[in-house]
RNA sequence: GGCUCCUUAGCUCAACUGAAUAGAGCAUCUGACUACGGAUCAGAAGGUUACAGGUUUGAAUCCUGUAGGAGUCACCA
């Protein structure tokens, strides 16, 4: 049992016998003592004032008695207005660091047979241009969900739904067609995704220059939207495709695949990975059973003109349009859709869908669909929403070409941690290859960081330069303390000395490093935004923080008391593992030596 | 305009279910230094938590309103 729940109980013990009323262990949360006081554990015991009937100083007097009396773990105490200051006996911590030392997996919980199963959805790209910053934002909040997730015992399926049919398709086709000449990303010697995304662009580019010359000729905006012959040629594309004719469908197939392979390359390097994928092109059509279906339960109705709603206006919300007059699907019945087959293939306990914040609206109402539907988890499903990267120099908008690629970003970012570790004399013993790979995990590892450690709900600007430093709340800090722990431990064992927790006496920045290995938030709470990536980042760096306090003010290779010292090493071996095990939730590599 | 979210130090971000004097880093300033990995270390300065009310023993946190920003309100996905 933890010190935290020790100390709730035998508060709780405390107030029952001075006072005669029962209080919930549990409700009971010490809390860290703040530096400037003396203490360990701080309670706070206006809650027990009605209870106790005296002023806050007097009822924390008569608890700080009880528990030194009736606690062994409990030495001293002291007494401020309401807090109770508890000064835990110094040995006891010992006995913490054993527990956190000797259970591998501490503050993660196993996987059982009734474990709940979650499915989480992330990333899901188009298929007509390359990923994008927004892209990696998400990928790596979907990822390390899916990471927290299972280190709190739940069963996770990760999937990704690739948006892989629609009009933007027929436009990278249809530009490809006319000014490709038969080129391939093998011939351009270009990743897929990127050559694709540049035919995206090129009929937008064509399209836009037709608008402006028919525009010239007198029409409206929306004249000439219709007038546009590509615009016209990319419906009458859809049109074949979704009729299934066997010449347009070849050619999407051939370049989707190239699509395909540039996105594995880039999930790749980012180091996330999906259990099971699903295309909209196979999931687009199932919405319209499961609609139908509610239409007869009478959830939807069917206007004059044969269009099918949903009436959520006593929920809150508007009507929703669910299939056009001419049958077909919309966006929220392909998400339906998808549901139905997911529901199929996984017996889905909780769905949580990684998705940015302008598709709010959109959820509530899949929401309210899915639960009127009959899925057991529409209600409760999490939209895990996240607001938009921008950069130094404003936002990215595709307009002006100031899209960040993923790709790109990521080249830049361990180019330029190659720079700052050759210039810092990190990379001189090193091979080449050693040196590349050095590089690559410190400037990913500054990408994951900078963006995981932010809350997701908020916008937030992603600044390239600042994320690769040496110092300060960054991932290549972080990981520059892991290295050096490993570093120390290697010249330790080199030099034959000792690692365990021997029978010393810790002092206070040692307590202080105990108490927040402890904390390990590995098991982190059920929903909202209390399992987010942001938490476990910023207690990371609390963490490599309290460290650098410790192992500046001790020599611990120098130290002569070879108990102190045994101690002081095992102590930073289990900092190290505590880094290791809290990145590896964010995705996160640590190098051994850098 | 309706609805949702956001606003904390010059900048980038923290603050778990309300708790003590709102914390870090960067940048700035002052000082130290031949190294267990010195781009380090010690210290200073920097705040009416957008604003105004309310609830509470206690509010950055909860409620109401105002201002500013973002998103959304498509037979797009």
């Amino acid at each position: 049992m933890s010190i935290d729940n020790i100390l709730s109980q035998a508060t709780a013990e405390a107030v029952k016998a001075l006072y005669g009323v029962d209080f919930e262990a549990s409700k009971i949360v010490p809390q860290t003592t703040k530096k400037e006081f003396e203490g360990n554990l701080t309670i706070v015991v206006f809650p027990f004032l009605k209870a106790s009937k005296k002023a806050p100083e007097a009822t924390a007097q008569e608890i700080g008695e009880y528990l030194v009396a009736h606690c062994e773990a409990v030495r001293s105490f002291n007494v401020i207005k309401g807090f109770l200051n508890i000064v835990i006996e110094p040995k006891f911590w010992n006995g913490v660091l054993s527990h956190i030392a000797s259970t591998p997996d501490y503050g993660f919980k196993a996987e059982t047979p009734d474990s709940e199963l979650v499915m989480i959805e992330y990333s899901s790209p188009n298929t007509n241009k390359p990923l994008h910053l927004g892209h990696v934002r998400n990928n790596l909040l979907g990822y390390s969900l899916s990471l927290i997730m299972k280190a709190n015992g739940y069963k996770v399926v990760k999937t990704n739904i690739v948006n892989d049919r629609g009009i933007h398709i027929c436009k990278s086709m249809l530009a490809w067609e006319k000014w490709g000449n038969g080129i391939t990303p093998e011939k351009a010697g270009k990743k897929g995704d990127h050559l694709i995304g540049d035919f995206y662009v090129m009929f937008d580019k064509h399209y836009k220059a037709e608008l402006a010359a028919l525009k010239a000729q007198g029409m409206s905006d929306e004249e000439a939207e219709k007038a546009s012959p590509l615009m016209q040629e990319a419906r009458a594309m859809l049109k074949k495709w979704e009729a299934g004719d066997e010449s347009v469908r070849r050619v999407w197939r051939m370049m989707n695949e190239w699509v395909y392979a540039g996105f594995d390359e880039t999930y790749k390097r980012l180091g996330v990975d999906f259990d099971k994928i699903y295309y909209e092109s196979n999931t687009y059509l199932e919405g319209k059973e499961k609609v139908l279906e509610g239409l007869e339960k009478g959830i939807m109705y069917r206007r004059d003109d044969g269009s099918v709603w949903a009436d959520l206006t006593g929920d809150g919300l508007d009507h929703k349009l669910l299939l056009r007059s001419d049958g077909t699907s919309v966006y929220m019945t392909q998400d339906i859709g998808t549901a139905k087959l997911r529901y199929q293939d996984y017996p889905i306990d909780k769905m949580i869908y990684v998705v940015g914040n302008e598709q709010n609206y959109h959820f509530q109402v899949l929401s309210l669909l899915l639960d009127k539907l009959g899925f057991k988890w529409g209600k409760d499903l999490v939209h895990f929403s996240y607001g938009m990267v921008e950069l130094p120099e404003g936002k990215m908008k595709s307009r002006e070409g100031t899209v960040v690629d993923a790709d790109d970003l990521m080249d830049e970012m361990i180019a330029t941690a190659r720079q700052t570790s050759t210039e810092l004399g990190k990379l001189d013993d090193c091979s080449e290859a050693e040196a590349a790979e050095i590089a690559r995990i410190i400037g990913l590892g500054a990408l994951k960081y900078f963006i995981l450690k932010v809350d997701p709900r908020k916008n937030m600007t992603f600044n390239p330069k600042e994320s690769i430093d040496f110092n300060g709340n960054t991932g290549p800090f972080i990981q520059y303390t892991y290295a050096r722990i490993q570093s120390l431990l290697r010249k330790t064992a080199d030099a034959g000395l000792k690692a365990e927790i021997a029978d010393v006496e810790p002092n206070d920045k040692e307590i202080a490093l105990i108490q927040r290995l402890a904390d390990f938030p590995g098991v982190v709470a059920e929903a909202g935004r209390s399992y987010s990536p942001a938490q476990i980042a910023n207690y990371v760096y609390d963490l490599v923080k309290e460290y650098n306090q410790f192992y500046h003010d001790y020599s611990i290779m120098k130290e002569e008391n070879a108990d102190v010292r045994a101690f002081r090493i095992k102590l930073s071996e289990v900092v190290g593992t505590a880094i290791r095990r809290a990145t590896g939730l964010l995705g996160i590599e640590v190098p051994n030596r850098m």
